[in-house]
DNA sequence: CGGCGGCTTGAAGGACGTCAAGATTAGTGG
DNA sequence: CCACTAATCTTGACGTCCTTCAAGCCGCCG
């Protein structure tokens, strides 16, 4: 990767381990106001800091938790790509999501106790772990963290809504290197230039194609002017039409 | 709807207002452990009961609350059926869920602050209001009402990817009538006799699917013995064959 | 070099959508 | 009670988007 990046002379496009120094990476984290001191008292920021487990490097293809292992535990990704899925009964794949740096996985896992997903690293990847009854019981104590909670949990209900409409493949492409792009300025990196941290086939079981689609409709956008490819590394050339064509499936 | 459940001699099949007094709706309702007294305080319970507003009859096609309202209030259903929806930006409607008696909507809401989407009562609805801040502030002192909380949202995280995956229309329809019945028998009634809350065209849109396309499936179901369909009025005559096709959507 | 996985490209087939017309029911007012 | 209209549902014929199948290409690594 580093060596593709000093080739084409791209500016860093990918969040990765020693990118920038822990606490700034806890200030981009969707924990964020709640891990970094904000006006707590002594002993509930000791809680807190006891309660996140660093852990880390993780290599690409290691499990982080698996469907139906027993829920103890929600991560922030601290470096890397994490993607989660599910196998059905046929033995198809099927990926929910892909989780960049500052962003929570294992929410889902609440109600049932048990994790409904598989999460795996695609690439070397650092996590913190929380402990979830740690971190329930120390939010009936801070009402800031509990509104965190909500809010985190809130948000990942109409995540999973956005790509289950019924649309075309061009539609949905355009509309997930958006907001791919949208994620990664979220964390301080270009929106429009970065490195897809899967492959076409992961892309293609989230987005409820067949690969040879996504090579398809990627080449076609490509020939229209509308992204610069070049093996996982993506340029969004023009944004605003990218934004016309996924006008249905993305809110602003 | 009374006058074809007596001509047809069927058992009641549908929760409706007056099937139950306040007191057994909420032993079946998602905040029923919540709402009725376990051996809390007085004072706590008073203002819980406080928090709750009990609210309709709304009449079919009445809107609850609409896309970017200032969120407030989440809603658990008392009768009747609501449907939550959201119309792109070419005018298409997406039918993201219903809501039978005893399921709380507008949980999506809290992140953005702003509902996401409209929700509409399909027949005669009563409602529970929540204010939700009063809420929030309850489950800071009332840790089984901040687990409930949490369960509420992780589970709503699970429901949307049910239906987001690669399925036919088969499979999907054969998931979507066994989850139905699933969710009457939560709530007390037939899981295998019951009847549809909504029109072919609000399934079509839900499932990701023509009209037309509901219907020759259904006449195909029926053609093979595996339900009986007469109006909106459904039984399920084979519900192992139907959990065998829609399998790889259904968890167990 | 040679093998391997990921990616691309082409051709053929299928599942579902679209269009159009007819059937059945519910709702309304005479 | 009946006629009339509108809405919902059904059924058929045809078109389309995407998948499937198959083959070839490219970069990587032993």
């Amino acid at each position: 990767m580093t060596a593709i990046r000093q080739a084409t002379g791209l500016a860093p496009t990918h969040p990765g381990h020693g990118d920038g120094d822990e606490l700034q990476f806890c200030s981009t984290c969707a924990f964020g106001e709640v891990c970094v001191p904000s006006g707590y008292d002594k002993a509930a920021l000791r809680d807190l800091h006891c309660l996140v487990q660093h852990t880390g490097p993780l290599r690409a293809g290691d499990t982080i938790f698996r469907t139906s292992d027993r829920f103890e535990s929600i991560y922030a990704v601290r470096a890397g790509t994490v993607k989660t899925r599910v196998i059905d009964a046929q033995g198809r794949e099927q990926v929910l999501g892909f989780h960049l740096p500052g962003e929570v996985i294992g929410l889902a896992a609440i109600h049932p106790a048990k994790y409904p997903c598989d999460a795996i690293a695609l690439d070397t990847v650092y996590l913190c772990r929380f402990s979830f009854p740690a971190l329930a019981s120390l939010a009936s104590r801070m009402p800031d963290v509990q509104q965190q909670l909500f809010r985190l949990l809130s948000a990942d209900i109409s995540k999973a809504a956005v790509l289950a409409g019924d649309y075309t493949a061009g539609e949905r492409l355009a509309a997930f290197l958006l907001l791919l792009g949208r994620r990664f300025a979220a964390r301080g990196f270009s929106a429009t230039r970065f490195r897809l941290g899967m492959p076409r086939s992961d892309i293609a079981c989230h987005l409820r194609l067949a690969p040879e689609t996504v090579s398809r409709v990627l080449r076609q956008f490509q020939d229209q002017g509308l992204v610069r490819v070049e093996e996982r590394e993506v340029e969004l050339l023009q944004p605003g039409l990218l934004r016309e064509l996924s006008c249905c499936i993305l809110p602003d």
